[in-house]
DNA sequence: CCCGAAGTTGAATCTTACA
DNA sequence: GTGTAAGATTCAACTTCGG
């Protein structure tokens, strides 16, 4: 990077090893082993290290940032928030973090935390004074079906043919990210013809997208299998015309509302008791939204099950609460929790 | 804080000043000012005056927490990693990161960044070492329809019915967070009982959904008009009672049952064949409660990843009895000798 | 070739009690 | 302190396999 003129790059996307620290092997409940990220280059001997190391890349892409440029780093807990101090430390001006919650991630095994579902991006002017830097609000909202962009993005992980595998069927880079990340952060803050460096390149997918955008970019590689990987893959993107109209609607995730969530937000407070339509089984509500009967608890829909003897039951209209000496479908309060979601 | 004595607190929950650093005010499309959050508390000189504040009371905290004892700290991009950094630095063992996004947050109205639609929470332990902190697993499945609890929690912001106002309508807290994420953070990591600081009570949200649900709490506020407010609030609070704020619970709080006592009860008579679900393997009961196949003997753990050719195996529920050609897990043995059990 | 079942896998800081 | 054993634990997407 120190290799680059100053003021010279539009926008940075970098995505550094996170510093998992990981000890010892973890098993799915099938007994099969994950696979683990365990590469060298994650491995820090101690967090002051780490920092110093963030510190000394962070510094440097500042120096060939254009006045108006803007940097992304992403991470998770592990990293983030070092990374995030030393942003504002060095004099960068945060603009946004931004979540990408993952549609698909990897479930926790042991059931001791939760789901480690998304990471998190921050998103950087240079400098506080900064001005001009790219927003394309207009594209966003168009992306988001005419809402506001929010700061939390619902994307998949990579997978599938868009994951890059060699020809024993193994990743060939253990953390890729999905193309359709890169896309909104460069739809969102670059305009064609823009220099995009990212300096922990990796699979390449920030020069895949860039070249699709019809961006400019700069890749670093340390790694000589990853840098071949990322030509290889990114000779056979096939730039879009200028006029091309790249549409990536967000797909609209169909809002699931959990029972439990009623009981959270107060519309049915713990020690609610239910009943079924003939008001001859009852059960009482629970902290955690589920429910207990003098033989069983579980979920609204188990216990309607277990009362009935039938083998399954929507427990959304099966069970009610009495208002007036009228039943009223617990059905009701979800619609209300519905019309409440973004 | 430092009044109270050391490993007293079972969970800490902290949502500190977010050190804002906003110039001058900002005006909505309609040209109305937004009310902003520009109370003296939230001022801070630098960087480095909000970094000493945080350290002395994230120390203080690590003080006074069990062992066992959990923390959650809340804040948004302003402030939140420089938190987070500064857990990491005093040892604090991060469990999650945990995003909460807003149903409704207040929209962008400049058209320059996306809208900032989530605040982060950070759930550390007290170090890497500290066993036993409470995870209520099976409760926060149970909230979220038998899934695994995930990293983004969707919660309304605090307003309506909910949200203090003085009498001329005005906010009485600026930053009142909303009994549903504290809802939610007090089922997942205490137990009833248990002891729960807020070091910086505000409102009191903490005091209200702690009490609502059996849960002891310590509220400190500089501010006496919010710490009056805060009183007033939870006066009327009505506690649950003990059986409501029961939560499902984990299989771990079970008694333990030794295979050995299912044999000595006569529920399965020496000499009965077990299966596994598929039928490939099969293994003999002796009367002292270990299992024989053609070679090699244990306990009903042992023997099934043995045959699994696996390293670890729940016998419970690998083995089965087949009782009129239907397979059984022999775990409905250990349930029904619980049942038997004081 | 199609369809359903079964198996695989992903940036993971992933157990606890008792001897 | 350490070692051993009990036994608890997964979601969505993709791939492979068998009929």
């Amino acid at each position: 990077m120190n290799a680059l003129p100053a003021e010279s790059i539009d926008c940075i996307f970098a995505d550094p090893p996170y510093n998992l620290q990981l000890t010892g092997e973890l098993r799915r409940p099938n007994d099969s082993v994950v696979d683990a990220v365990d590469d060298d280059w994650d491995k820090f001997a101690s967090f002051s290290e780490y920092d110093a190391f963030s510190k000394a890349w962070l510094a440097a892409a500042q120096r060939i940032l254009k006045p108006s440029g803007t940097i992304w780093v992403i991470g998770s807990y592990h990293n983030i928030f070092r990374l995030g101090a030393q942003l504002q430390d060095l004099g960068y001006w945060m603009l946004n973090d931004v979540v990408w919650r993952k549609s698909n991630p990897m479930p926790n095994f042991r059931g001791k935390r939760f789901t480690n579902a998304h990471e998190t991006l921050i998103w950087c002017a240079r400098s506080q004074d900064a001005k001009g830097y790219t927003f394309n609000y207009d594209a966003m909202k168009a992306l988001n079906d005419d809402l506001q962009m929010r700061s939390d993005w619902l994307i998949p992980i990579c997978g599938g043919s868009e994951r890059l595998r060699g020809a024993d069927g193994a990743k060939t880079h253990p953390t890729q990210k999905p193309e359709a990340l890169l896309h909104r952060v460069i739809v969102a803050s670059t305009k064609p013809g823009d220099v995009i460096l990212d300096p922990f390149f990796g699979s390449g997918t920030t020069g895949a997208v860039a070249k699709r955008l019809g961006r400019h970019f700069i890749g670093i590689e340390r790694d000589k299998t990853y840098a071949k990987a990322a030509e290889r893959r990114i000779a056979t993107v096939q730039p879009s015309t200028p006029d091309d109209v790249e549409v990536t609607r967000s797909k609209k995730d169909e809002p699931r509302i959990p029972f439990g969530w009623v009981v959270e937000r107060g519309l049915l407070p713990a020690g609610t008791v239910l009943v079924d339509p003939t008001r001859r089984h009852s059960a009482k509500v629970r902290a955690d939204g589920s429910l207990v009967t003098a033989d069983a608890s579980g979920s609204i829909h188990k216990i309607g099950a277990h009362v009935m003897g039938a083998t399954a039951c929507n427990g959304w209209t099966f069970w009610h609460i009495v208002v007036e000496g009228k039943l009223v479908p617990i059905d009701v309060l979800r619609q209300k929790l519905r019309a409440e979601l973004p």
